[in-house]
DNA sequence: TCCATCATGGATTTTAATGTCCATGATGCA
DNA sequence: TGCATCATGGACATTAAAATCCATGATGGA
């Protein structure tokens, strides 16, 4: 079945949204952002992890403290939000599976993927969390 | 991580691939499909008994029987191979994972992937097997 | 100091996808 | 008839993703 993304980049994306949408360089609690966004906070933490690591989220320790945005939301793309989550190489594998395939060996759908490819990275990489917001007033994210 | 398709549904492609490369209109045993191509056979079968129900692929029982090709190669998309084995829904559901996610609801991302999703889907949708083959001599799918 | 928070990592479970194996039956060619 | 093939479906094993749980430690505000 086609996938874009994990589900653990899924919940990362739905974070982000809400975190782009209230913030006010202010942050939220790990469990605030999980049951806002009704995603698996057990899970969800670990990805909050892997993301701060990467420096795309900023841990806030102690009382009060929680997550907020490194970036200003017009700064961070959908693309880079799978990267963090997913890996850099996340789309570059071969799509017919073939370890050997690359520029000079290309498999058969080689050079049609790798155009569809372009363009779908180009999409993902011109939209900013500050554009997907800015269309509605309140957080539209249910499950 | 990324996927396009199932792994299934790469066996599939890649043993018509096959197909529309050796095709004169005759029929290939799925044992030789399979060991050409390298795909595990006993999956494998699953899958092209799928395509059969689905109208893709014809079977071609007795001895020196198997499989072939029910329409001409440039009339076979990309696209159309996915859906018969993924399903026709496959790149349906909602990018956020979200249930009530519509055209008249909106999630976040919703008309950003409605974008990006129709010119992958019109991409995958006008290279058909004939477009890909007719490209190299020799089939060229190795592990 | 107390407590709520984040950080880290290990163990485990669940679920879905993938892959293998086997038994039964039907078909068509030599 | 014998055999190689496809058709069907069930049982099962393996693997990866997803999800849960727990224990330990550090931080900073009240």
């Amino acid at each position: 079945m086609f996938r874009l993304y994990s589900k653990g980049c899924e919940y990362a994306i739905r974070a982000f949204l809400y975190l782009a949408a209230v913030e006010n360089g202010s942050n939220k609690t790990a469990q605030s952002i999980c049951r806002k966004t009704k995603i698996p906070e057990s899970f969800a933490r670990k990805v909050f992890q892997s993301l701060v690591r990467g420096g795309y989220l900023e841990a806030v320790p102690g009382n009060g403290g929680g997550y907020r945005l490194c970036r200003k939301p017009d700064k961070v793309s959908i693309l880079e939000i799978i990267k963090a989550v997913d890996g850099e190489k996340t789309f570059e594998p071969c799509i017919l599976g073939s370890s050997k395939c690359n520029c000079r060996k290309p498999c058969l759908l080689h050079s049609t993927w790798e155009e569809t490819k372009q363009s779908l990275l180009l999409n993902l990489e011109s939209t900013c969390l500050s554009e997907l917001v800015e269309f509605y007033e309140e957080i539209e994210i249910k499950r």
